[in-house]
DNA sequence: CAGATACCGGACAAAATCATCCGGTAATAA
DNA sequence: TTATTACCGGATGATTTTGTCCGGTATCTG
């Protein structure tokens, strides 16, 4: 469905809005990796993308790391999350590979697809990674597997 | 959604069952790969896989080529080319990547996709290769970009 | 049988994705 | 100021996916 790179960005976007849900409590990129379950390093650079395209906050130094700050946990969809890091060839494109996806043209399943393609945007435009972090925070939902 | 792999080989099933609709013609190589505006050499690895798995016939020689009996056109499901192909992860895996997707330990997003990934999987498992090969042959639907 | 055709199978190569490493830089605190 | 902390950025490497090549084999035709 998602890259790696994508996974690992939305689970981390969602811990760290958990964290600094809490009083703006940063956290570090061990924390991270660990919590969510996903290679410390790797995990870096898909912050580093989130933090350029104005989704997450990063502060360097001593008791700095990475946080959401409150407008961000309020604006912030999964939508913006999924486009800095995959782009939009999931979101718009067709399912069987054809160069564009069109009414004009459409390949045999793209009536099919289009509401399937449909709920999806709406679901990642609809939902905020603050949102998302709420449910981590009640204990609704989960960033890792626990055994 | 599907890897190229995938695409190339739901796209030449569809093409291979449209041509062979008309009087049990076979169809090289060459031909799914120009039709279907794919790489030959790699198309001919992803058929070798259907045709393996019993969803495409294939006969060597002078006329030989590709083909579906009308068994396959009757029977064999968009599920099972993508099933044969990418194996059922995007089918039942978990979104953000957790090692299992269950109400038991759900990630954040587990309700919200569970309709979609339904939906999805309603949409492979009702439609067969021949149904849709029916599709393109009336003009209703392409398997290339014609500009 | 001889020759041509066209799929089969395995090895090989290119590209994208996934992942790591390490020196640089900004921020904090003693 | 100096040392420490922790993110930043680029280079590098491993793995998977995508794509190619070529000899082998089955089949048909003459
Ligand atoms: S043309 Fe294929 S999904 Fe729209
Ligand atoms: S646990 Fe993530 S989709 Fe089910």
């Amino acid at each position: 469905m998602f890259s790696k790179a994508c996974e690992y960005g939305i689970r981390a976007a969602i811990y760290i809005g958990q964290q600094s849900a809490d009083g703006g409590r940063r956290v570090g990129l061990r924390d991270i990796a660990t919590e969510i379950d996903s290679p410390e390093a790797f995990t870096a650079k898909v912050l580093q993308q989130l933090v350029r395209a104005g989704l997450v906050t990063s502060v360097k130094g001593p008791a700095g790391g990475f946080a959401l700050t409150p407008e961000q946990q309020r604006t912030v969809t999964l939508r913006q999350v999924v486009l800095a890091i995959d782009g939009g060839q999931m979101l718009q494109g067709c399912a069987l590979g054809l160069t564009q996806c069109s009414a004009r043209q459409p390949c045999p399943l793209h009536y099919q697809f289009l509401p399937i393609r449909d709920q999806l945007n709406e679901v990642l435009r609809t939902h905020t990674v603050g949102e998302l972090a709420g449910k981590v925070h009640d204990g609704l939902g989960f960033l890792r597997q626990f055994s």
